[in-house]
Parts: structure tokens; sequence; C-alpha cells
DNA sequence: AGCCTCTCAGTGGTCTGACCACTTTTGCAC
DNA sequence: GTGCAAAAGTGGTCAGACCACTGAGAGGCT
């Protein structure tokens, strides 16, 4: 049995490490349902409410699913479940994490592109194609351009066939931000050069040139980094 | 943009909401204290249940925090307070995501080692060494080697200066299975390639050689992956 | 007065039991 | 067999009570 001093362990902090182990060492696995709310909150000696909130806790971090009236099943446990927090980052923080975020970006696009120049699916290269088709057409709606232009690099990432990579990137892009960066490159004119970043890395692609790719990454993001930097500076020159 | 109307949203989902505004909304700032659990229950017409779990779903996010007896509070809502959903993807994922999980490091701890060749300050390069020494003195314990090398890596990526990068890092890398790579390496006679890639990426960062630190990070990872590798593969051979 | 201890009100943590909303299964009528 | 309605089961919500802990003020000691 567990160890006789319970030590200053919350009753809720307990349960919910009972049921990370029960996953961990495969007594439920990846879809499958675990015991009601009521078994297990008699089985781990705890009350109802205390296990609710500790399969609140692991539903938030996407461990788990709570489907009324049905159960509550343990998800796939794919890394894309677990984005949930850095949406949440992006959601309240302001300029400064926004350039951290982007530096960090900086870092794993170049290598995520380099990546899915090589090992892209001729399958993924055609998705990523026709997500580039509708950035470069002419859409109705300038959410549409955003949406594609999240689709592309969402797409690029997921062609490295890490779907942890792919995870990591998503909670990093926020698509607030996104529509923020195309306004401005609007306003400016510039959104043409947002195009031409992404027809070199589609060429890059294509032409399995991983070293091309990264090089071409890297301005894209580099490029957008640089915007960010002057619109913080004009945006804190004018509120003061 | 989302939809108000309340339909079939849940009463917690509303509360986990409201709460979000409050905090966005700047109705209540970072470190500042939440009105009372019944307080806030009464005021957004639910129960406390319900409203516990509201906040317990904010608590596993890293945006409230709760001390018995005191009160709810706002945290800091640095990046790091947000990184308790990928330790646990490492703790809950098996064998097939914890090599991506590698290999997004692969992808990060280079970059961030050769930047904080260039950035750490001389105060972080002492913290280092301190925790390198950690490594390689007499330890105690296992447990402390494996702490101390959780730190050493931290501060580096910590030197970089970016909190976020800090934060995503620190969220790919688990204690659990960190103990697991010392555990295997000893029981090899191998923990001696493991402290000499510590001293390699150490007299890099002293030497102010970025692509010295890129590689020598690199070829740790890669140690480190290969032998998930061959570990994986003979807990294979020896289940089947 | 100044300091220390100790009580006590306030707050989060846990428990109980009830009822509601939804899903799935059962079983009856056709 | 088919279709549908009842029922059983499950998560969601509510209410009220008590426990564990914190912080501050009351009271006593030096």
């Amino acid at each position: 049995m567990d160890g006789s001093d319970s030590e200053r362990t919350s009753v809720t902090r307990r349960a919910v490490e009972r049921i990370k182990e029960m996953i961990s060492s495969g007594e439920v696995g990846p879809g499958q349902r675990l015991p009601t709310e009521r078994d297990l909150s008699a089985r781990l000696g705890v009350s109802r409410s205390s296990m609710r909130e500790a399969i609140r806790s692991l539903t938030t971090l996407g461990v788990l699913e709570a489907r009324h009236g049905a159960g509550v099943y343990v998800t796939a446990l794919r890394p894309a479940d677990l984005l949930e927090t850095f949406s949440v980052l992006a959601e309240v923080s302001g300029g400064e994490t926004l350039l951290e975020v982007l530096q960090v970006r900086r870092i794993i696009e170049p290598a995520a592109t380099a990546l899915a120049a090589a090992r892209a699916t001729d399958a993924d290269l055609e998705r990523i194609g026709a997500l580039l088709d509708r950035i470069d057409g002419d859409p109705a709606t300038a959410a549409d351009t955003v949406t594609a232009d999240l689709g592309f690099h969402q797409a690029i990432v997921a062609g490295t066939g890490n779907a942890t990579l792919a995870a990591v990137n998503d909670g990093l892009s926020s698509r607030t931000f996104n529509a923020r960066v195309w306004a401005g490159h609007r306003e400016a004119g510039f959104t043409d050069a947002l195009r031409e970043d992404h027809r070199r890395i589609h060429e890059a692609l294509l032409a399995r040139d991983p070293e091309a790719a990264r090089a071409a990454a890297t301005v894209h993001v580099m490029r957008v980094e640089r915007w960010l930097t002057a619109e913080l500076a004009t945006r804190e020159t004018r509120d003061r």
C-alpha cells in the first residue's frame, strides 16, 4: 500500500497522482474508460467532490475527457491534446513575452522546416501547396488569410512527422497575434513580402532542400520579429 | 468571435471564463487576491462546488494559486508558471512520444546553449559551474545527481535570458525520465560519458563559443536519444 | 511600553447526500 | 426484426456542514 506517512499532500492531489499512475502503469490506456466517479472515490477513499476536482484537473490538462452521461475517458494522449496551456499564455501575456515567443519560434520553425523538407510526404506537400494558394489567392476575408497562414505553418511542422513538435509550435502560434501581423503588414503595404516568404519556403520544400528551407523559414520569422519590435516601439512612444 | 450564447455551456466553464475576464480586463492583476470562493460563487450565481472546480481548473493551468486559509491569488503569469502541462506530457506518455520529445529537445537545446554561450552573464556561468560540480562530485544520493543535472540544463537555457524558452524546455524535461536515464547509464557503467558531455558544454560556454556549445549540446541530446531507442527496443523484445 | 503567546474569525479543503441532465441500454409493443 | 419509450447508469450541479490552516488582534508577561 501507499506510505503510511500521509505527509502534507492534499487529498485531491493524491487522487490526481493515483489516476496518473493508473494511466502510466497501463491499467487504463488511451481511449479507454475510467471507473465511474462514485466508484473511483470509493476505491481511493475520498469524497466524490475531491475526486471530481482531481478529474477536473486532469481534464484541464487534456489527459482526461468527461462525457456527460457516458463516463470519463482517457484521451488519446497525443501531444496536441495538451496545447491549451500555451494558448492561455498567449491570451494573458503582453509584448515582452510575445517577443520571447517569437525567438522560440525562430529556433523551432527553421529546424522544423528543414526536417519537413527531408521527411514530408508528397501528400503533405500537396496540402501545403493548397494552403499557400489560399493565402496567395483572392480571399473573401482577412480572416481567411490568417486561417490559411496558420494552417500553412502548421502543416509544415506536421510534415516532420513529429506530433509533439507540432503541438509545441502550435501552442506558440496565436491566432490573434497572427491577425495583428497581417493587419500591420497590410496597412504598410508589405503583404507581398510575407507572400514571397511563403513561396520561398514552399519552393525549398518541393526541392527537398533542407538548408534552403531552414534559411527561408528563418528569414520569415525574423521579418515578423522585426515587425513586432518596431510595433512595440511605436506603441511605447505613442503611449508615453 | 466565440459564441456568447450561453445555451449549452456548462456552469463551471462559464465560471472559468468569467474569472479569465476578470484577469484580462485588469479587474484583478498578477499577485492580487481574488474574492473568496463563497463570495465568487454567490456573485456569479453558481454553487461553491462548481466555483471550486473552476478555480481548480485555472490553478492547474498555473493562472491562479490557492493558499489554504489565506485566499486565492493570481500568479505572476510568467511563462514559467504554465509549464506543468508539458511535464505531465512527459510523465504520462509512452516511449513513442518520449522519442518525439527528445527530438524537440535536440532542436531547442543546441540553439539555446549556443545562445547562452553568447548571452549568459558571468553570474550565470558561475551558477552553471557549481551545478556541474554537484553532478561530478560524490553525491550522497542518485536523486542529487538527477536534481543537479536538471538544474544544469535549466540554468543554461535560463542563461539565454528568454524566460519563455526556458519554460518550454523545462516542460519537456521530466524528472522521472531523467532518473531513468541516469539509472540506465549507471547500470551500464556509462555515466562518465554523460559527465564528459556536461564538461564539454561547460567549457564551450566559458569559452563563449556558440558553435562549440551547439555541437556539444547536440551530442549530449543525441546520446540520450540513442540510449532511449535502445532501451525501447530491449523493452519491446522482453515484453513480447 | 514592548514583546510574546494565544485565541478567534475568516478562508480554502473535504465530506455527505440529494437532485438534475444526459447517454446508453433494456424491454415492450408492433 | 424494428421502433420507440421507459429505466438504469453516469457526469453535472447544488446545498450545507465540518475540518485544517492562516493571519491578525486581544490579552498577558517582562
